[in-house]
DNA sequence: GGCAAAGCTATTGTATACAAATGTCATAGG
DNA sequence: CCTATGACATTTGTATACAATAGCTTTGCC
């Protein structure tokens, strides 16, 4: 993480995130080499690796602007998510080792530890959540999904949604995670995929919700002008 | 295509494709660079790129190998790929357009076309082929799902099945692709999805029975020294 | 005034040099 | 004989210079 290449990957990433850059923005290696304190060859590297995560585009004339997220590609990538957990939760369910248990256990207590702090700890439930999925990819034990599903798990609609959250739709989410775990003890892969299919698709009309409610208080916004 | 980075990415991979650098081999980017008649700067980024299509795997220390394609990641990676090409079957009857139909009506006419000459064409059957899914996965509209697959296509095993095929196994290829233009005809996703599914899957067995008549014949050489 | 072409600017692509890190081998000590 | 340690070779990472290309502006012609 101390190389040139992952510290700018993680700059213009949070760049991104954070509005920073605005989508639409163009990403000049130049301009973002001189951000981030380093040259363009490390800059190239990370501009390739965001475009694989589809958080930068690239015109057919090798221009790089920040991706453009409509509702509706927000949609598809959640659909997908939901699937492809889906398998994996099978998959995991159908793999699982009682160590592996142990660990998802944990995770879940994490974040109940987080939920139960005053403040609402969304650092805390972020993490214990990100190792909650993390193991049942491990277990799912298939390169590839991982590796699909590593290309949609941390874009920004993701990121964001838990600060969408309200802390009784949290609270909900560690429900579910609960239901996972008895259906990962009993072995049931069908359980399993059901509930995790569910989990993400919650996430993703949480997720909408709260969008279309911001949507329309800037139409309000421009409305009042 | 005519950009340094693309020829070098071109070229590696026939390089990996064809078994000139077998499995395991390292991939060290100055002999690389000398042998495509580049620098190493686009060596660097065609390597990437193979990186993410799974073709070339990096250690811990960031050397570059050609992946080992174990029987068990080939069915892995099928078993995504039926599930991802389904889910693109199902859209795709759900938004087919009668023009996008004619289109895959005429990619099957150049199989068919293909299978039919003397020679049997290889190389036009897989044309066809390409076409084939390519259309379907333009009208299932999914951005994300079109990036998702195009990691898992092109890849070795599956650019050798159609060798491993015989003319009759194309033939049934052929028909199952008549049976998913019925089912975009009526605009039918579930008998889609279900059609493509097994498609796929049968590509898979074809691939996988063929590996184990290899690695026999390998076992009976090893025996007989 | 509108359009086109030419030249200028901005941006990306490639090569190369050097720095940093890794792997290898030989040698010395136990 | 095995292991540890050091020097040396190999390989990758980064910076920078230069080349090629796309985009923009200006100027001249119709």
């Amino acid at each position: 993480m101390s190389r040139a290449s992952d510290r700018a990957y993680e700059a213009i990433r949070s760049m991104i995130l954070s509005g920073e850059l605005p989508a639409g923005s163009q990403l000049g290696e130049e301009a973002l080499a001189e951000k981030c304190g380093v040259s363009r060859t490390p800059v190239r590297e990370a501009l390739r690796r965001l475009e694989s995560d589809l958080l930068v585009t690239r015109t057919d004339t090798q221009r790089s602007f920040v991706a453009d997220w409509s509702i509706d590609d927000v949609a598809d990538a959640f659909e997908l998510r939901a699937m492809l957990e889906g398998k994996a939760a099978r998959r995991a369910a159908e793999r699982m080792t009682d160590d592996a248990l142990d660990r998802i256990r944990a995770a879940n207590r994490q974040i109940d530890g987080a939920l139960s702090k005053p403040g609402g700890d969304v650092a805390g439930f972020l993490e214990g959540n990100r190792e909650f999925h993390t193991v049942i990819l491990e277990v799912a034990g298939s390169r590839r999904l991982a590796a699909l599903l590593g290309t949609l798990i941390e874009q920004p609609v993701v990121w964001r949604t838990a600060h969408h959250y309200g802390r009784d739709a949290l609270r909900r989410s560690h429900g579910e995670h609960e239901e996972l775990i008895a259906a990962f003890a009993r072995r049931d892969g069908a359980w399993a995929e059901a509930i995790m299919v569910g989990h993400i698709l919650r996430a993703y009309h949480a997720y909408a919700d709260a969008h279309r409610g911001l949507t329309d208080t800037a139409m309000q916004l421009e409305a009042a002008e």
